[in-house]
DNA sequence: TATCCACTTGCGAACCGTTCGCATTTGTGT
DNA sequence: ACACAAATGCGAACGGTTCGCAAGTGGATA
Protein backbone atom coordinates (compact mmCIF):
# COMPACT_ATOMS: atom_id res chain seq x y z
CA UNK A 1 0.00 0.00 0.00
CA UNK A 2 2.56 2.25 1.10
CA UNK A 3 4.12 2.15 -2.98
CA UNK A 4 0.50 2.82 -4.27
CA UNK A 5 0.56 5.67 -1.93
CA UNK A 6 4.22 6.75 -3.34
CA UNK A 7 2.83 5.80 -7.08
CA UNK A 8 -0.20 8.52 -6.58
CA UNK A 9 2.43 11.28 -5.07
CA UNK A 10 5.24 10.80 -7.61
CA UNK A 11 2.38 11.31 -10.49
CA UNK A 12 1.53 14.57 -9.21
CA UNK A 13 -1.89 13.23 -7.57
CA UNK A 14 -2.81 14.63 -3.87
CA UNK A 15 -3.24 12.22 -1.14
CA UNK A 16 -6.53 13.15 -0.44
CA UNK A 17 -8.87 11.82 2.56
CA UNK A 18 -10.84 10.07 -0.02
CA UNK A 19 -8.14 8.37 -1.80
CA UNK A 20 -6.47 7.04 1.11
CA UNK A 21 -10.16 6.05 2.59
CA UNK A 22 -9.82 4.06 -0.48
CA UNK A 23 -7.02 2.45 -0.91
CA UNK A 24 -7.31 1.24 3.00
CA UNK A 25 -10.65 -0.25 2.17
CA UNK A 26 -9.19 -2.24 -0.34
CA UNK A 27 -5.84 -3.42 1.01
CA UNK A 28 -7.97 -4.22 4.43
CA UNK A 29 -9.55 -7.52 5.01
CA UNK A 30 -11.81 -6.20 2.50
CA UNK A 31 -10.21 -7.41 -0.79
CA UNK A 32 -12.22 -6.34 -3.11
CA UNK A 33 -16.00 -4.26 -3.48
CA UNK A 34 -17.87 -2.25 -5.53
CA UNK A 35 -18.48 2.02 -5.65
CA UNK A 36 -21.31 1.37 -3.45
CA UNK A 37 -19.76 -1.11 -1.00
CA UNK A 38 -16.89 1.21 -0.77
CA UNK A 39 -19.15 4.10 -0.20
CA UNK A 40 -21.38 2.42 2.53
CA UNK A 41 -17.90 1.74 4.30
CA UNK A 42 -17.00 5.07 4.11
CA UNK A 43 -19.38 7.58 5.33
CA UNK A 44 -17.48 11.20 5.03
CA UNK A 45 -16.59 10.69 1.57
CA UNK A 46 -19.14 11.50 -1.36
CA UNK A 47 -20.08 8.85 -3.52
CA UNK A 48 -18.92 10.98 -6.76
CA UNK A 49 -15.47 11.11 -4.80
CA UNK A 50 -15.32 7.59 -4.66
CA UNK A 51 -16.48 6.92 -8.34
CA UNK A 52 -13.64 9.87 -9.23
CA UNK A 53 -10.81 7.71 -7.37
CA UNK A 54 -11.92 4.59 -8.61
CA UNK A 55 -11.54 5.75 -12.17
CA UNK A 56 -8.38 7.02 -11.18
CA UNK A 57 -6.89 4.48 -9.71
CA UNK A 58 -7.61 2.36 -12.42
CA UNK A 59 -6.41 4.67 -15.20
CA UNK A 60 -2.98 3.86 -13.12
CA UNK A 61 -3.68 0.69 -12.82
CA UNK A 62 -3.42 0.36 -8.99
CA UNK A 63 -6.71 -1.43 -9.10
CA UNK A 64 -7.86 -4.10 -11.05
CA UNK A 65 -11.61 -4.01 -12.46
CA UNK A 66 -13.95 -6.84 -12.69
CA UNK A 67 -17.42 -7.00 -13.83
CA UNK A 68 -20.12 -8.94 -12.09
CA UNK A 69 -23.68 -8.32 -12.44
CA UNK A 70 -23.67 -4.49 -13.59
CA UNK A 71 -21.44 -3.63 -11.22
CA UNK A 72 -17.56 -3.21 -11.31
CA UNK A 73 -15.96 -4.94 -8.33
CA UNK A 74 -12.18 -3.45 -7.94
CA UNK A 75 -9.15 -4.70 -6.12
CA UNK A 76 -5.68 -4.00 -5.64
CA UNK A 77 -3.46 -4.41 -8.10
CA UNK A 78 -0.25 -4.84 -5.71
CA UNK A 79 0.31 -8.72 -6.77
CA UNK A 80 -0.38 -9.83 -10.40
CA UNK A 81 -4.00 -12.04 -10.06
CA UNK A 82 -7.07 -13.00 -11.46
CA UNK A 83 -10.21 -13.98 -9.73
CA UNK A 84 -12.47 -17.29 -10.79
CA UNK A 85 -16.16 -16.43 -10.05
CA UNK A 86 -19.50 -18.33 -9.48
CA UNK A 87 -21.58 -16.73 -11.70
CA UNK A 88 -24.72 -18.45 -9.54
CA UNK A 89 -23.37 -16.75 -5.73
CA UNK A 90 -20.92 -14.80 -6.54
CA UNK A 91 -18.25 -16.82 -4.26
CA UNK A 92 -14.51 -15.75 -5.58
CA UNK A 93 -10.99 -17.13 -5.68
CA UNK A 94 -7.83 -15.35 -6.26
CA UNK A 95 -5.53 -17.03 -8.33
CA UNK A 96 -2.03 -15.94 -9.29
CA UNK A 97 -1.26 -15.21 -12.67
CA UNK A 98 1.82 -16.23 -14.45
CA UNK A 99 1.03 -14.82 -17.56
CA UNK A 100 3.02 -12.63 -20.11
CA UNK A 101 0.82 -10.99 -22.75
CA UNK A 102 3.47 -8.31 -23.33
CA UNK A 103 4.30 -9.05 -26.82
CA UNK A 104 1.95 -7.72 -29.39
CA UNK A 105 3.15 -5.99 -32.58
CA UNK A 106 0.81 -3.23 -33.39
CA UNK A 107 0.32 -2.24 -29.62
CA UNK A 108 2.12 -0.78 -26.58
CA UNK A 109 1.61 -0.42 -22.92
CA UNK A 110 -0.37 -3.82 -22.98
CA UNK A 111 -2.38 -5.07 -19.65
CA UNK A 112 -4.46 -8.07 -19.09
CA UNK A 113 -6.93 -9.31 -17.37
CA UNK A 114 -8.75 -12.21 -17.25
CA UNK A 115 -12.04 -13.44 -15.96
CA UNK A 116 -13.00 -17.00 -15.04
CA UNK A 117 -16.58 -18.13 -14.61
CA UNK A 118 -17.48 -21.07 -13.25
CA UNK A 119 -20.01 -22.95 -11.02
CA UNK A 120 -18.88 -23.41 -7.65
CA UNK A 121 -18.78 -26.84 -5.66
CA UNK A 122 -21.98 -25.78 -3.53
CA UNK A 123 -24.06 -24.21 -6.11
CA UNK A 124 -23.42 -27.29 -8.54
CA UNK B 1 -23.75 -19.82 -37.43
CA UNK B 2 -25.72 -23.17 -38.14
CA UNK B 3 -24.33 -24.40 -35.51
CA UNK B 4 -25.93 -21.75 -33.10
CA UNK B 5 -28.98 -22.01 -34.95
CA UNK B 6 -29.33 -25.46 -33.84
CA UNK B 7 -27.92 -24.97 -30.18
CA UNK B 8 -30.83 -22.50 -30.17
CA UNK B 9 -33.68 -24.79 -31.28
CA UNK B 10 -31.66 -27.52 -29.83
CA UNK B 11 -32.32 -25.97 -25.98
CA UNK B 12 -35.64 -25.20 -26.95
CA UNK B 13 -35.69 -21.77 -27.90
CA UNK B 14 -37.67 -20.52 -30.92
CA UNK B 15 -35.84 -19.13 -33.80
CA UNK B 16 -37.43 -15.71 -34.21
CA UNK B 17 -36.72 -12.90 -36.19
CA UNK B 18 -34.91 -11.10 -33.59
CA UNK B 19 -32.96 -13.88 -32.90
CA UNK B 20 -31.96 -14.37 -36.11
CA UNK B 21 -31.40 -11.15 -36.86
CA UNK B 22 -29.00 -10.34 -34.18
CA UNK B 23 -26.79 -13.91 -35.20
CA UNK B 24 -26.79 -12.00 -39.00
CA UNK B 25 -25.77 -9.06 -37.93
CA UNK B 26 -22.87 -10.35 -35.78
CA UNK B 27 -21.65 -13.23 -38.22
CA UNK B 28 -21.18 -10.35 -41.23
CA UNK B 29 -18.98 -8.42 -41.91
CA UNK B 30 -19.85 -6.59 -38.65
CA UNK B 31 -18.02 -8.96 -36.39
CA UNK B 32 -18.51 -6.93 -33.45
CA UNK B 33 -21.16 -4.67 -31.95
CA UNK B 34 -22.84 -3.24 -29.12
CA UNK B 35 -26.67 -3.38 -28.64
CA UNK B 36 -26.91 -0.13 -29.81
CA UNK B 37 -24.82 -0.91 -32.75
CA UNK B 38 -27.14 -3.72 -33.30
CA UNK B 39 -30.47 -2.38 -32.67
CA UNK B 40 -29.62 0.52 -35.30
CA UNK B 41 -28.96 -1.84 -38.18
CA UNK B 42 -32.19 -3.69 -37.08
CA UNK B 43 -34.69 -1.37 -37.50
CA UNK B 44 -37.75 -3.73 -37.50
CA UNK B 45 -36.51 -4.65 -33.71
CA UNK B 46 -37.52 -3.05 -30.43
CA UNK B 47 -34.30 -2.68 -28.07
CA UNK B 48 -35.36 -4.52 -25.35
CA UNK B 49 -35.68 -7.50 -27.06
CA UNK B 50 -31.91 -6.81 -28.31
CA UNK B 51 -31.10 -6.71 -25.36
CA UNK B 52 -32.98 -9.70 -24.11
CA UNK B 53 -31.68 -11.80 -27.13
CA UNK B 54 -27.96 -10.56 -26.47
CA UNK B 55 -28.35 -11.61 -22.59
CA UNK B 56 -29.39 -14.73 -23.87
CA UNK B 57 -27.09 -15.46 -25.85
CA UNK B 58 -24.24 -14.45 -23.26
CA UNK B 59 -26.13 -17.20 -20.48
CA UNK B 60 -25.76 -20.08 -23.52
CA UNK B 61 -22.02 -18.74 -24.99
CA UNK B 62 -22.93 -18.20 -27.57
CA UNK B 63 -21.52 -14.69 -27.62
CA UNK B 64 -18.65 -13.26 -26.00
CA UNK B 65 -18.83 -10.03 -24.08
CA UNK B 66 -16.16 -7.31 -23.87
CA UNK B 67 -16.67 -4.00 -22.13
CA UNK B 68 -15.28 -0.88 -23.74
CA UNK B 69 -16.27 2.19 -21.68
CA UNK B 70 -19.55 1.27 -20.57
CA UNK B 71 -21.07 -0.55 -23.01
CA UNK B 72 -20.71 -4.20 -23.60
CA UNK B 73 -18.82 -5.30 -27.52
CA UNK B 74 -20.52 -8.80 -28.33
CA UNK B 75 -19.32 -11.27 -30.57
CA UNK B 76 -20.26 -14.64 -32.09
CA UNK B 77 -18.50 -17.15 -29.50
CA UNK B 78 -17.97 -19.46 -32.84
CA UNK B 79 -13.83 -20.06 -32.51
CA UNK B 80 -12.54 -19.16 -29.24
CA UNK B 81 -10.58 -15.85 -29.66
CA UNK B 82 -9.58 -12.52 -27.41
CA UNK B 83 -9.50 -9.34 -28.47
CA UNK B 84 -6.92 -6.86 -28.00
CA UNK B 85 -8.00 -3.08 -28.30
CA UNK B 86 -6.46 0.30 -28.38
CA UNK B 87 -7.85 2.42 -25.07
CA UNK B 88 -7.81 4.91 -26.46
CA UNK B 89 -9.50 4.82 -30.33
CA UNK B 90 -11.05 1.94 -30.01
CA UNK B 91 -9.28 -0.26 -32.47
CA UNK B 92 -9.81 -4.21 -32.20
CA UNK B 93 -7.85 -7.24 -33.36
CA UNK B 94 -8.61 -10.44 -32.38
CA UNK B 95 -6.51 -12.91 -31.11
CA UNK B 96 -6.84 -17.11 -31.75
CA UNK B 97 -7.20 -18.20 -28.37
CA UNK B 98 -5.46 -21.53 -27.08
CA UNK B 99 -5.67 -21.58 -23.49
CA UNK B 100 -7.15 -24.03 -21.57
CA UNK B 101 -8.26 -23.08 -17.83
CA UNK B 102 -10.49 -25.79 -17.66
CA UNK B 103 -9.50 -27.42 -14.67
CA UNK B 104 -10.23 -25.70 -11.00
CA UNK B 105 -10.84 -28.12 -7.39
CA UNK B 106 -14.11 -26.08 -6.60
CA UNK B 107 -15.32 -24.71 -9.84
CA UNK B 108 -17.19 -26.33 -12.77
CA UNK B 109 -18.19 -25.19 -15.72
CA UNK B 110 -15.71 -22.90 -16.24
CA UNK B 111 -15.64 -20.43 -18.95
CA UNK B 112 -12.68 -18.09 -19.50
CA UNK B 113 -12.59 -14.54 -20.99
CA UNK B 114 -9.24 -12.51 -21.54
CA UNK B 115 -9.48 -8.54 -21.96
CA UNK B 116 -6.21 -6.95 -23.21
CA UNK B 117 -5.74 -3.35 -23.22
CA UNK B 118 -2.91 -0.96 -24.97
CA UNK B 119 -2.27 2.08 -27.05
CA UNK B 120 -2.29 0.97 -31.01
CA UNK B 121 0.77 2.14 -32.90
CA UNK B 122 -0.85 5.36 -34.37
CA UNK B 123 -2.55 6.73 -31.00
CA UNK B 124 1.10 5.75 -29.56
C1' DT C 1 -53.72 -26.50 -42.82
C1' DA C 2 -56.10 -24.86 -38.73
C1' DT C 3 -55.67 -24.58 -33.81
C1' DC C 4 -53.52 -23.81 -29.63
C1' DC C 5 -50.45 -22.00 -26.18
C1' DA C 6 -46.20 -21.04 -24.06
C1' DC C 7 -42.71 -18.27 -25.48
C1' DT C 8 -41.42 -13.56 -27.46
C1' DT C 9 -41.97 -9.15 -28.71
C1' DG C 10 -43.16 -4.09 -28.64
C1' DC C 11 -44.00 -0.25 -26.15
C1' DG C 12 -43.07 3.01 -22.59
C1' DA C 13 -41.73 4.03 -18.30
C1' DA C 14 -38.72 3.01 -14.64
C1' DC C 15 -34.32 1.62 -12.77
C1' DC C 16 -29.81 2.35 -11.03
C1' DG C 17 -24.94 2.75 -11.45
C1' DT C 18 -22.35 6.44 -12.82
C1' DT C 19 -21.17 11.16 -14.22
C1' DC C 20 -21.59 16.21 -14.56
C1' DG C 21 -21.45 21.31 -13.15
C1' DC C 22 -20.16 24.38 -10.02
C1' DA C 23 -19.29 26.48 -5.60
C1' DT C 24 -16.44 25.28 -1.70
C1' DT C 25 -12.64 23.08 0.46
C1' DT C 26 -8.00 21.17 0.85
C1' DG C 27 -3.19 19.41 -0.12
C1' DT C 28 1.14 20.88 -1.31
C1' DG C 29 5.00 23.81 -2.98
C1' DT C 30 6.90 28.25 -1.98
C1' DA D 1 1.26 31.15 6.57
C1' DC D 2 -0.03 31.92 1.67
C1' DA D 3 -1.64 30.97 -2.82
C1' DC D 4 -3.46 28.19 -6.28
C1' DA D 5 -4.42 24.23 -8.73
C1' DA D 6 -6.53 20.09 -7.63
C1' DA D 7 -10.15 17.58 -5.30
C1' DT D 8 -14.52 17.34 -2.93
C1' DG D 9 -19.61 17.69 -1.83
C1' DC D 10 -23.99 18.31 -3.35
C1' DG D 11 -27.83 17.56 -6.29
C1' DA D 12 -29.50 16.83 -10.54
C1' DA D 13 -28.95 14.60 -14.82
C1' DC D 14 -27.37 10.95 -17.90
C1' DG D 15 -27.62 6.68 -20.45
C1' DG D 16 -27.40 1.87 -20.87
C1' DT D 17 -30.33 -1.63 -19.46
C1' DT D 18 -34.45 -3.80 -17.57
C1' DC D 19 -39.32 -4.33 -16.27
C1' DG D 20 -44.55 -5.10 -16.74
C1' DC D 21 -48.04 -6.20 -19.44
C1' DA D 22 -50.89 -6.60 -23.53
C1' DA D 23 -50.45 -8.25 -28.22
C1' DG D 24 -48.13 -11.22 -31.49
C1' DT D 25 -45.79 -15.51 -33.21
C1' DG D 26 -43.09 -19.99 -33.80
C1' DG D 27 -43.66 -24.62 -33.74
C1' DA D 28 -45.92 -28.81 -32.05
C1' DT D 29 -50.13 -31.32 -32.68
C1' DA D 30 -53.94 -33.39 -34.95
Amino acid sequence: MEKLKQKLAGDGYKLTKSRLAVLEYLSGHHAAGSARDIHKHIKHCDQASIYRTLNLFEELHLVNVEIIGKEKIYCLADEPHHHIICKKCGYMEAIKCHHDFGRFKNFKDVFHHLTLTGVCNKCA
